[in-house]
DNA sequence: CGACCAGGAAACGGC
DNA sequence: TTCCTGGTCG
């Protein structure tokens, strides 16, 4: 009897005991996937002889690399918690952390997620003068994003630039890089760049983290991008013991950067032992049938035909109505119809965009059918939360302006875009932080008085907490921060969602105390990362609910299978997007995504579609998606055919017969450009002075501040002192941040 | 100068 | 339907 090579079917096997050399494991939807990297997990750990932590095994998302962990550890009976079992942020998180010094960051440096990168790229353009109605920030910042998914450099976007927007682009990109330097914090793709940056200038700690793990696994390939597969190359470069599991025909995150010719750029450049696993355990053969039908049409893609020893199967049940809100009509009547033998939680709506979820909610709760939407607006991404993060980051690194600029007025205190930029422009040609500026509101001009007064105090109590970080609890200093700032008051009385919104702060005030029990959260600065990387937080809260029927995107029905699945929206412009129509890469990667969702279903696949959506309050007529066309019809099932001619009596025998369906004009939305004018913004430029005098130290002596770390005092004067810090340059400085200098 | 309101544009997917 | 921007009032 053995745990480990027990049980599984031949290729999986296979793939489990190659364990040395490059191995390209083509892992095919429902194939036992993730078992079978546990088990060649816990099976180099018992061959190899080898530490948990002598394995790098990287996923994408928390949720599998928890999942994954849980199952090596109850097959090895060993613990995982020295375990490098991860996702790619986490890891590239961890070296970093280990090694910030490398890259000119102090210890407690911040993770700004998506959200947060695009205020910044908002707030450069402003200062860039950039009109933003013309070019619009989230654009933008998505060029920057991919720049950086391909490891382009601010200098290299610059030289290709070739149209006006890329020069733009090119402008924001380095701004914005400098920006996030000057806020100590690193965005998402930051988190696999700095890596391997501290890797080529540093052989050394690549050499002991390439000892380490001397074994290297990935799964999910096809959703690696170029700096990954960069970050591969380095650490595998000496022994080249590799494994990664991937399928091309599930690749749906090329809009996020994913490079699905990783996967065939592996199998050319490590020329890797190739292990396909095409025996499918999830599905119905029908359902596969469907599925293969689908995606065989992609050229180039690497050949694998699922199969399952479940022959034959339910046919699929097409659901056509007028009207969308028919059509989720039918989909609640027909779950209310089915949860007489199927539980709700065996079942899941799934649609391709996220607007489409308000008339499914809608009639779900008509029908009085419990149900959960997953994904949607995510807990860190609240207002209310990123408030308090944005507190918390401005206590950490007083001269974080995007944290400054979310929070100088909340609550109000009478300042409006006006004053924060003056406030920033002063606080700049002072060389002081933010928190230090909001001390001496009352030297910048047109603030207010009572302002000034608001300001002043705001300036003491972050100092104060600043000064406190260390020496008190993580629980304990959010419960004092928010209190301090009347946080509590000013949401509550936010709007009608105030009190909901202050249970999600204290959520938050719960979680990290969570955190802090189970030690990952034993800093505030490990706490708020940990939230940023963390965007399933509040899944945790709710897991042992009553059965609900689950409701989510496509893309968040990846990994997942449920006995019955319903996908909604099987209409052109829908799936495929629109806006995918004029691209083929575009068009095979909606194609795949359809893909996805169909191979989900484990028993029982529905379809549904409708003649008409309602597009910004206008009514739209619809097309089928051409990707109906694709499977053939004896597979639907015409009996649960509701007509979409007809919404009175059944069509029941007409079925995939009557279906007309011409791929060619539709146009369910205008994409004409509107008409843009450009308007420059006017900015403040005022000059400022800083000379003084300053007690003990005196020019030329070493200091240390714990946010910037060393430099040489330049001069000293009464309330100001200029320091030439040794990573960040010549800097000014004042009152009482002074009193966090070290001499050394 | 900031708060508030009205009118116009607008939404693909997310670690 | 919601979200943002620009205009006006206090």
């Amino acid at each position: 009897m053995d745990p480990i090579l027990d049980g599984l079917n031949d290729k999986q096997r296979e793939a489990v005991v190659a364990a040395d050399g490059s191995v390209l494991v083509l892992a095919g939807a429902g194939s036992g996937k993730t078992r079978v990297i546990t088990n060649r997990f816990a099976y180099l750990i018992r061959e190899k002889n080898l530490k948990m932590e002598n394995i790098l095994a990287v996923t994408f998302t928390n949720k599998a690399a928890g999942e994954m962990k849980e199952r090596i550890a109850r097959l090895t009976g060993e613990s995982t918690s020295h375990s490098w079992v991860r996702t790619f942020h986490a890891t590239g998180l961890m070296i970093i952390r280990r090694n910030p010094e490398t890259i000119g960051y102090p210890h407690n440096f911040v993770i700004y997620d998506a959200d947060d990168s695009k205020d910044v790229a908002g707030s450069v353009m402003q200062d860039l003068h950039i009109n933003t109605t013309v070019y619009k920030t989230g654009p933008v910042m998505h060029s920057i994003f991919r720049a950086k998914d391909n490891m382009i450099t601010p200098a290299e976007f610059e030289n290709d630039a070739a149209t006006e927007i890329d020069k733009i682009t090119a402008s924001v990109y380095r701004e914005y890089e400098k920006r996030l330097r000057e806020n100590f914090a690193l965005d998402f793709n930051d988190l696999l760049l700095m890596p391997i940056r501290i890797f080529r200038e540093n052989p050394r700690l690549l050499e002991y983290y390439q000892n380490l793990w001397r074994y290297m696994m990935i799964d999910e390939f096809q959703d690696t991008n170029i700096a990954q597969y960069q970050f591969m190359k380095l650490v595998v470069s000496r022994d080249k013991h590799i494994c990664v599991v991937g399928d091309d025909d599930q690749s749906i995150y090329g809009w996020r950067g994913a490079n699905i010719e990783n996967i065939y750029k592996f199998k050319r450049d490590y020329e890797p032992t190739v292990v396909p696993l095409e025996q499918n355990y999830r599905s119905t053969q029908l359902i596969l049938d469907a599925a293969n039908n689908v995606v065989n049409k992609i050229p180039g893609r690497m050949e694998k035909r699922l199969w399952t020893a479940r022959s034959g199967g339910d046919k699929i049940g097409l659901i056509e109505t007028m009207r969308e809100t028919d059509e989720s009509r039918v989909i609640a009547d027909t779950i209310r119809d089915l949860s007489a033998k199927v539980g709700y939680d065996k079942i899941a709506v799934f649609y391709r965009t996220n607007s489409q979820s308000r008339v499914l909610e809608e009639a779900m709760l008509r029908a009085n059918i419990p149900y959960r939407i997953f994904g949607g607006q995510k807990f860190y991404e609240r207002k209310e939360i990123k408030d308090v993060i944005a507190y918390i980051r401005l206590i950490i690194n007083p001269f974080d302006r995007q944290a400054f600029e979310r929070i100088v007025n909340i609550p109000a205190r009478g300042v409006g875009n006006v004053g924060k930029q003056k406030l920033i422009s002063y606080a700049k040609e002072m060389g002081i932080s933010y928190v230090e500026a909001l001390t001496k509101a009352g030297e910048v001009s047109g603030i207010q008085r009572e302002s000034v007064r608001k300001l002043d105090d705001l300036g003491q109590v972050l100092f104060e907490l600043n000064q406190s970080l260390e020496q008190i609890s993580p629980t304990n200093f959010v419960k004092i921060l928010i209190d301090s700032v009347d946080y509590k008051k000013y949401i509550r009385d936010f709007d009608e969602t105030g009190a909901e919104r202050w249970e999600n702060v204290e959520e938050l005030v719960n979680s990290v105390k969570e955190l802090e029990v189970s030690g990952e959260g034993s800093t505030v600065v490990d706490f708020i990362n940990s939230i940023t990387l963390h965007a399933e937080i509040d899944d945790l809260k709710e897991e042992n609910e009553r059965e609900t029927v689950s409701l989510m995107t496509i893309h968040n029905a990846k990994g997942l299978e449920f006995p019955v699945v319903f996908i909604s929206g099987v209409n052109d412009g829908l799936i495929p997007h629109s806006n995918s129509r004029h691209s083929p890469e575009q068009m095979e990667e909606e194609r795949r995504l359809f893909y996805v969702a169909v191979t989900r279903a484990k028993d029982k696949l529905y379809m549904s579609l409708s003649g008409s959506r309602i597009v910004y309050g206008e009514i739209i007529p619809t097309k089928p998606s051409v990707f109906l066309l694709d499977i053939p019809s004896e597979l639907f099932d015409p009996i649960q055919t509701h007509s979409m001619y007809d919404t009175r009596t059944s069509s029941a025998g007409k079925g995939m017969g009557k279906f007309t369906n011409r791929p060619a004009a539709a146009k369910p939305g205008p994409a004409e450009e509107p008409a843009y004018t450009y308007e420059g913004k006017i900015g403040s430029a005022e000059k400022g002075e800083s000379v003084g005098g300053m007690d003990e130290l005196k020019s030329g002596d070493r200091v240390r501040h714990p946010m910037l770390g060393a430099g040489t005092v330049k001069s000293v004067s009464a309330k100001l002192m200029q320091i030439e810090f040794d990573n960040w340059g010549l800097r000014a400085m004042g009152g009482n941040f002074l009193s966090s200098l070290r001499k050394i």
